[in-house]
Formats: C-alpha cells, structure tokens, sequence
DNA sequence: ATGTGACTCTCAGTCCGTA
DNA sequence: TTACGGACTGAGAGTCACA
C-alpha cells in the first residue's frame, strides 16, 4: 500500500467521521479545496507541515495520518472506526 | 515546536540508538547525506514519501517520525529511548 | 563525520474550469 | 458534493563544494 493512498484513505475516513465536506475540512486548514481532493485520491504528495495543518484541523494527531489503517483511532477517545452505525 | 524539528530529532534518535552515522543512513535510505543533514536539524520539509523511506531504513513505522517526543518508542519493540545507559 | 549555501529541476500547492 | 484536467508559481528534491 503506497503511503499516499494511506494518508488519503485516513484523511477521508476521519473527515466523514466528522460530518465534514472536503470544501469544509479545506476551509478549516486552510488548503486549497482540490488538493484535498487529490490527497485523499492518493494522487498527491504532502509535505509533512501539510500534513499536521490537516491533522490539525482534524483534531487528531498527526502520526494518526500515517498509520496503517485497520487500528483503530483510540487517542482523544473520539475517532474510533465507523463499525456500522 | 515546528514539525520539521520535530521529525529532525526523532530521525536523529533513532539513527543514534542504531549507531549509525548519517552517511550509513543516507546509503540505507538512498538519500543524500547531506540531505539528511539538513532533515535533522529541521531545515527541510520533506514529504511523506521521504518520511516513509526514512522510516523503512530505520526499520520503524512512519508514523513515530511524527511522534512529539518523549513518548517512548515502543512498537517493534526494539527502540526504547537511550534512557542514560 | 557533519553543517551550510547555492544551485537545478521536479513537484507541491493554487486556481480556473468541466462533468 | 466530488473527481479530474490544465496551467501556473513557489517550494521541495536532490546534489555539490567547502568549511
């Protein structure tokens, strides 16, 4: 699995856990709205200062954007993997 | 604390704890010694793709290159933090 | 063995569209 | 609301000589 995809596939699931839009998570960090589209396509490569301003705006750690999937997000007790429901 | 330094000193604390010199992590990681140079000491804003080949050479996740510190490194089981000794 | 400035070239990142 | 293309500017990738 290219990293790439791994952080896209992490950024999408946590925004949607949020209830957000792409437009809305680009608002709150203050990224171009098509670029995170293509981040989350896996078809752009972030600088890791990109990264923390989306974990940021996210409210998650950033090393949680680069992790493996299938774990769940367990840290700030918020994230947890959409199991059904 | 910047991200970039933040990278920097793990890089550098785990390069360390492997007793490696930058030139040795440089060939392992196929970058550039003074490119890594320059990751250590904060002065560069690689991008994920950079972090993964790092994190491979090192033999740890990419994900406890962004780690603030502190926190020991625990999964692999193999890194621990030089706590003195 | 490492820090640093300067350099070239590729791509990160933005903005315009269309579907 | 999102995917995706083209075009553009600034910044990162990658390297070197020198300290």
């Amino acid at each position: 699995m290219d990293i790439c995809r791994q952080v896209g596939l992490n950024v999408q699931r946590i925004r949607r856990t949020r209830g957000w839009s792409q437009e809305q998570l680009a608002f709150e960090s203050g990224l171009h709205r098509t670029y995170i589209s293509g981040i989350e396509r896996g078809a752009r490569n972030p600088t890791i200062t990109v990264l923390k301003e989306l974990a940021d705006a996210l409210g998650v750690p950033a090393s949680v954007l680069l992790e493996s999937d299938a774990a769940a997000v367990d840290e700030e007790g918020t994230i947890a993997p959409i199991r059904s429901s």
